[in-house]
DNA sequence: GCAGTTACGCTACGGGGCGTAGCGTAAGGA
DNA sequence: TCCTTACGCTACGCCCCGTAGCGTAACTGC
């Protein structure tokens, strides 16, 4: 393996358009919003971005990787807010997913992908790296506030740690997604409040054991 | 909207083959497994069947609708056993849905399909009635069990009541799939205990609060 | 400048799946 | 037996895929 992922050391001949690739990224979720997941063609896409079909199969190896690495950047707007307690935070952090859910683009990709996934390993390490990561980050940013607060005891092991930490993952994103794609029911405050509260009271139940 | 839905009255003519019904199935759930949902093809399904392509168009609009009843009847397989308690139940539910996600047909197709209802309406219909009502009812029967044995709350407001149902359903439905879909952890008895435990310590705090 | 290297736009193409039309045949019901 | 509907088969136009080939554009090192 040679350190061929580095486009640093002598880069020659004409440069990649940057340009070009956030007019295909604009371009992919903008035909997401029209066509969705199914209807989404490269050649559309390329047209919308004023680009030819092979500028995209260049950069992309297909369908599936391109609308990934569209839909990934949307998640950089997740942030986990310091309101105080642990319970409002994630109560805000919902809120925001499922506002992120709401959109379109989101809707219709998200599951997609995850779909293709199951067959398909590097697309499942691409989507990991570039969106569930990221949201993980906000679960282990809010036990970090809240242990600082006192309301979550710090884990001695760091394994039992990980794993607690995971579930929180998985259930969290897992019920919210579960929500706004199965069960096709709005997420407003009221129901991320009844959320949280079954959430934390398992969480303090678990703790106190 | 004529009741065209019951095929008792006046049926005339050459009756469809129940066989070729069952066939198309059964190929449908074959091809799930050696192609994936996105490499499917009504061609190689009406191939794998020994039917012609035009009898699969003749009973199913498209690929969406052909693949969500293919896989709707798996779910028939998940029952909601009465160990005695409300964990016992819990945990041996969420192990039978992690052992059907762990089965390529509904590995791929499930997620697919959801992916694609949130542009059509009557397939997330079809999808809800086939499958995930399916699911619900396991709740319902679930929260009756644990009514009788004392271990949950009747709750008087009906409203409440359903929303709270539904709200199970989404934590425990959805942290299931994204378990084993997204983060593509293993759903082993750990697991299913830990997350059992987190479940029913918040619903105790909430019933008692 | 000039040569070397890489990106880009464009055209064209074979391959394959989609969904339907049309036809002759098969299987039930009045 | 007639009527009606289902079935198998063939053929077709349509669209998308992914790539090859070519001339041009942009940038680097000499």
């Amino acid at each position: 393996m040679l350190s061929r992922s580095h486009p640093k050391p002598l880069r020659t001949g004409r440069p990649r358009s940057a340009a070009a690739d956030e007019a295909i990224l604009e371009a992919t979720r903008a035909s997401l919003v029209d066509l969705g997941w199914s209807k989404l063609t490269m050649g559309d896409v390329a047209t919308r971005a004023g680009v030819a079909k092979t500028t995209l199969y260049r950069r992309w190896a297909g369908k599936n990787e391109l609308v990934v690495d569209a839909v990934a950047v949307l998640f950089d707007e997740l942030e986990m807010p310091d309101l105080g307690s642990l319970s409002a935070d994630v109560q805000a952090v919902v809120l925001q997913f499922a506002a992120l859910l709401e959109r379109p683009e989101t809707r219709t990709a998200l599951m997609a992908v995850v779909a293709e996934s199951t067959r398909d390993e590097a697309l499942r390490t691409r989507i990991r790296d570039s969106i569930v990561d990221r949201q993980k980050r906000l679960v282990l940013q809010g036990r970090q506030r809240a242990q600082e607060r006192g309301e979550l005891p710090v884990e001695e092991d760091e394994e039992a740690a990980s794993a607690t930490a995971d579930l929180i993952f998985d259930v969290i994103a897992g019920a919210v997604v579960h929500r706004a794609l199965v069960s096709a029911e709005p997420i407003d405050a009221d129901w991320a409040r009844r959320f949280t509260a079954l959430l934390l009271a398992g969480l303090e139940a678990a703790a106190s054991s």
